[in-house]
DNA sequence: AATTTAAGTTTTATAATAAGACTATACTGA
DNA sequence: TCAGTATAGTCTTATTATAAAACTTAAATT
């Protein structure tokens, strides 16, 4: 049957999935982040369908994470703010990859600050005071935007 | 045709994405963050079938990310260290998702430090240092684990 | 022994995917 | 100008994955 979609789930991280949750989603928008902007460039370097790719940039377009502009003789599809914002998210997913799935020869990627060359710090979940906090150490809060739903 | 899997790419985001990837991980992956250990407690939260509720647990257990034990009576489905791990993607999908598509009435869930109350850091991308870095801020160095194939 | 609870498996109809062929449009060079 | 090429798709077909509900199995309860 259909796929269920997550979007009327009252849930930030089941809204977040009816974005970037499909297949391929995630590896093009990391492609995006890597400076490709063309059609080709996404189907030659990800192995996609074309049609499949065709698909889902329309996608990511209507949901705000990428835009669409013409450039001389072909199209662009860029990284909107929204998209630019799942950076933490993205490299959050490439380094418990590497972490726990890693090569045999080692790292394949590090991120790097550009201003001095240094690693970032690990992608991690901090208290108000800049430590980095186990996951027991953390609990939640419902807000307003969340009734008695899922959370 | 047949679903194409990521295992094979030597990427660290591929590899998390043949785990975590599948549509309704993640959401089982959060409702045992939340503290959900059984078949039908997952069930019925997600309202998923129970099919593909079973084939998910099945991979999710095979990859290290959740462990089986048997309950009085009944199994118990546990994050692992492994697990665990992925807390950083998970918040930092949901930050996400409250942000970027929000619920009109206001935030859904809060994370705290259980230690003083206080809201955690947004998930970000920081240097050494601790500064929060912005996106174009942050470039990329291959390791000894990648060639020239995809990042 | 019969009922209930829990954790699945099976069945069936429908939807999504992959692969490659095909199309439309704009540019390029002779 | 006109053939050739690059780019960005769409269309077709076969296969695979999903959802929903009914069914099964095993253990615990009454």
């Amino acid at each position: 049957m259909k796929l269920k979609s997550f979007e009327h789930f009252n849930c930030s991280l089941a809204q977040t999935l009816s974005v970037i949750g499909e297949h391929w989603n995630m590896l093009i928008i990391r492609d995006a982040f890597f400076g490709l902007r063309r059609f080709d460039q996404f189907q030659k370097n990800l192995g996609i369908a074309r049609n499949v790719l065709s698909d889902r940039l329309k996608k990511l377009v209507k949901a705000g994470v990428l835009a669409k502009s013409d450039g001389p003789g072909h199209a662009e599809y860029r990284l909107t703010q929204k998209g630019l914002a799942l950076q933490p998210i993205m490299i959050a997913m490439t380094h418990w990859g590497d972490t726990y799935m890693p090569h045999p020869e080692g790292k394949r990627l590090t991120f790097i600050d550009r201003a001095n060359g240094k690693p970032i710090k690990t992608v991690g979940v901090y208290s108000a005071d800049g430590k980095l906090l186990k996951p027991k150490e953390i609990m939640t809060k419902t807000g307003p935007g969340l009734r008695d739903e899922q959370a």
